[in-house]
DNA sequence: TCTGGGGTCCTAGGACCC
DNA sequence: TCTGGGGTCCTAGGACCC
């Protein structure tokens, strides 16, 4: 069924989506004023591939996504400058970033790490335009991030306007009236719409969409048999039609991930153990913090997926009784890898997933183990409340082992803000 | 040699029930 | 020849996003 919102929730507005341009990249230069203008990339976990690139480093055809040895050549001979990511920074700039947005309207909605929707209801009186000029000095002033803003009616619509934004009009672009949007999407190509990934864009290549315009004045009916109710929202909302409506609130969350990539590859089951140990205290551990235990827990490993006899495996385990505590976690997660490992094989990455969430304080107690329940409760929040004041794995399950090898981040900077021993030090 | 991590939503198909 | 059928719940897998 099509969700088909209230007209007086969704009321003609204005939306602005507001976007950090080269969000990582722009967070190192904020503490290297000298790299302005110069090519600036971010690597992943274990310096695996680009995350995030400058309009320099664009310009030099650095892919996103790409893997970091197939453009180490190139990186070497333009001197780009690499960063490894260094995730405490980035999150400590969005928050600075969200804060003096939420100065602007009271309807935000936080959409991710870098980017964020607003709604304008109630601000029409002035130009928006310049209201999201003023915006935009706002955040530079106080953050020193460059965003760009697209204004619309829509959240498809602004997501489009705010591609037009980044490359010209100085940052800010209104694609409010009719005439702009007839132009525009015109031109827009169809894979670059939001909501249309490679398989859609490939079906509707083929049968001759290519821009935003044509599937905007496609056949309803048809898209929606093609692309299914989410082809159909996007085609709705290109037509100016709300149809995803702003979300203030946070979401529950649904599922919990911690997953890794090893440095090197891994063969024994013993040592697969001890990775899977260390992602489920990490999980857990926020699990414990959004006050919620879980019912089931996944958990998987896979060898390297870009060779041809890659193996991949996940089996699922269910508790009576809603859980929280990292050493039944871990047992359970043990118990799930005992049945998936196959020897032999050369694993590159394993990860753990908690799913089917209830509430602390709504949790069934098992008639049998609920004093057993309440003493790891106890125990885990010490654990938590230990590591908050000295620094994570203070106490730690021994089953995690000793070593700390640590994924590669050969080029991490420093925690400027979230660290007193990183601080930057003047003069 | 080296290829990220954390999420959401939708659909199809199987199990089960009456 | 032909063997109920409709509803609900759950899960796996696909597609997409940042």
């Amino acid at each position: 069924m099509l969700s088909t919102p209230s007209d007086e929730a969704m009321a003609a507005e204005t939306l602005a989506l507001v976007d950090c341009n080269s969000f990582f990249a722009s967070c190192e230069r904020v503490f290297q004023p000298r790299l302005k203008n110069r090519p600036v990339i971010v690597l992943s976990n274990n310096d695996g591939c680009v995350v995030a690139r400058t309009d320099e480093a664009k310009a030099l055809g650095i892919p996103m996504g790409v893997a970091f040895f197939k453009v180490r050549d190139l990186v070497k001979k333009n001197g780009v400058h690499v960063f490894s990511s260094n995730f405490a920074l980035y999150g400590d700039f969005s928050a600075r970033v969200m804060k003096t947005l939420s100065g602007f309207t009271p309807e935000l909605e936080i959409y991710s790490i870098d980017e964020a929707f607003l709604s304008l209801k109630g601000f029409e009186s002035r130009s928006l335009t310049d209201y999201a000029r003023s915006i935009r000095e706002a955040v530079m002033q106080n953050v020193g991030i460059p965003v760009s803003i697209g204004l619309a009616p829509t959240k498809v619509l602004a997501k489009v306007a705010n591609q037009v934004a980044k490359k010209k009009n100085g940052g800010v672009f209104d694609l409010s009236s009719q005439k702009t949007q007839d132009e525009v999407l015109n031109y827009f190509p169809v894979e670059d719409i939001w909501g249309v990934g490679r398989q859609s864009t490939e079906k509707l290549h083929r049968l001759g969409i290519r821009t935003a315009k044509q599937l905007r004045d496609a056949e309803p009916c048809f898209i929606q048999k093609i692309l299914t109710v989410v082809g159909r929202r996007i085609l709705d909302e290109l037509k100016g039609t709300p149809c995803i409506r702003l979300e203030q609130e946070s979401r529950n969350k649904k599922q919990m991930i911690c997953s890794r990539s090893f440095g090197k590859p891994i063969y024994e089951l013993s040592e697969l153990k001890e990775a899977v140990a260390c992602y489920v205290t990490r999980v857990a551990e926020r699990l414990r913090g959004e006050k919620s235990v879980c019912n089931a827990l996944q958990v998987f490993i896979q060898t390297n997926r870009f060779k041809e006899d890659a193996y991949f495996n996940i089996t699922t385990l269910h508790f009576i009784t809603g859980t929280s505590a990292t050493p039944r976690l871990i047992t359970a997660a043990h118990e799930g890898l005992e049945r998936i490992y196959r020897s032999g094989y050369a694993y590159k990455k394993a990860g753990v997933i908690l799913l089917d969430f209830t509430l602390e304080n709504q949790k069934q107690l098992s008639l049998f183990d609920s004093e057993q329940q309440e003493a790891d409760e106890k125990r885990m929040k010490i654990v938590d409340q230990i590591n908050r004041k000295m620094g994570q794995d203070t106490v730690k399950m021994a089953a995690c082992g000793t070593e700390r090898a640590g994924p590669r981040s050969e080029s991490r900077s420093p925690c400027y803000t979230t660290r007193w021993g990183d601080l930057l030090c003047v003069g």
